[in-house]
DNA sequence: ACCTGAACACCGTTCAAGT
DNA sequence: ACCTGAACACCGTTCAAGT
């Protein structure tokens, strides 16, 4: 009969809102234990029962699948951002230390960054978040519409820049990889790209880690730069 | 002994490049149907085999593991991409017209959205576009690094629109779900943040498809616009 | 050179049954 | 109200064996 609702873990009461003993709360903790120790291929509900000595299956009278699941710690990760108050430190301030923060939550938990645009992020951290963000563009002199365009314009850039860079950290990263073969392949492989090889060439010239750091400042002054030319005179 | 090399498909020779019968390409043509139809979650191993009526296991002979598979279907929509000549077009123009090009593949092939950022792009496709993009750039007179985190800047800005974009189609538009209830349902979660009330009332008075057309390219002319800025002068 | 089937070690989820 | 174990319907991948 009536159409199958939206479906969003934050749209259901939870069982039993402040009990003791399993809860929730000690379920997430866990989870997020579990994730930031072998990232999201390591956290099966067989895993995480077994870690709270609980049958494989008893997670699911808190949570109705592993999707809600991932919702919950998906929103622990939004609570972790640094949100300063505009009225205080200036608008650009504040959204320059948001967006600092933002990143660097994401390389703290790499699983996290397989999460964002795959969940919705309703959670009162998140929601906590973007309320936020959207004072910031106000205080900022953004009208109407355009105050969510531009929030909307300032987050991609920040998960289009970090999104791929924890991909990047686990793949370089993991196993012992002989740097010098790394090169020559890759060189190889920029060989018939002649734009790309000058790319490459300057950018082996310096530390990676710095590099992506150098590159993200250049992207976020651009992108605040650019948003502050729509602001109405 | 020598360390684990970077590995991709890109980086082995395929077996029998130019073989007739069952070969990587006619693979890739049938997992990239498969995906079209089903989504990622509906391309597995096994069914891939049974649609190619080949028996589960035979991909193996073809591709190191199911990730390989998923570099090549991940190329394909690299291919898709329009690359206008900035020499004729003008970099500007050039610019916008990839930026929409990229945006439209992802939302037509909604599967890929998922692999951007999980994946290493090193297939043909995607370095001829990264190739081309960078001409772009140059042509528009950026010199040296600068021209690098231009191109992070601007690809992370479009991924980062897009991607949250296809996981809202997929939320909102598969199940039958009742747009009165849901607009209840939001409305009660919003109504504690009042900066974002403002902003969700706003929104309901558009159609979202155009709203979300509209707040790409307000991102995308201020994104172009900052960097802009950059150019030496 | 190519393909097969059986087997291994996992998954998420349901459900009747226990306390 | 909470937890359990067995069971179902899947996975990706390995490997000895076939042609």
């Amino acid at each position: 009969m009536s159409g199958k609702t939206f479906s969003s873990v934050w749209l259901r009461e939870p069982r039993k809102p402040a009990s003791p003993g399993r809860s929730r709360q000690e379920i997430v903790k866990a989870a997020v234990e579990l994730l930031d120790e072998e990232g999201l291929d390591g956290l099966s509900m067989r895993k995480l029962g077994a870690k709270l000595s609980a049958g494989a299956t008893s997670l699911y009278w808190y949570v109705a699948n592993k999707d809600e699941l991932l919702e919950l710690v998906y929103d622990e990760v939004w609570g972790k951002m640094r949100v300063p108050d505009p009225a205080e430190v200036g608008w650009r301030e504040a959204v320059l230390v948001l967006a600092h923060s933002m990143r660097q939550v994401i390389l703290d938990h790499p699983w996290s960054a397989e999460l964002i645009g795959r969940l919705p992020a309703l959670g009162p951290n998140a929601l906590h978040v973007a309320n936020e963000m959207r004072a910031m563009f106000k205080q900022a002199g953004f009208k109407g519409p355009d105050t969510d365009y531009a929030i909307a314009t300032l987050t991609a850039f920040i998960f289009g820049m970090t999104i791929p860079e924890v991909a990047w950290n686990s793949k370089s990263g993991t196993p012992e990889l002989d740097p010098e073969e790394m090169h020559a392949v890759l060189g190889q492989i920029f060989a018939r790209y002649p734009h790309m090889r000058e790319g490459y060439e300057l950018s082996q010239r310096e530390n990676p880690r710095v590099v992506r750091e150098v590159a993200f400042d250049f992207g976020l002054v651009s992108v605040l730069d650019g948003l502050e030319r729509r602001l109405p005179t």
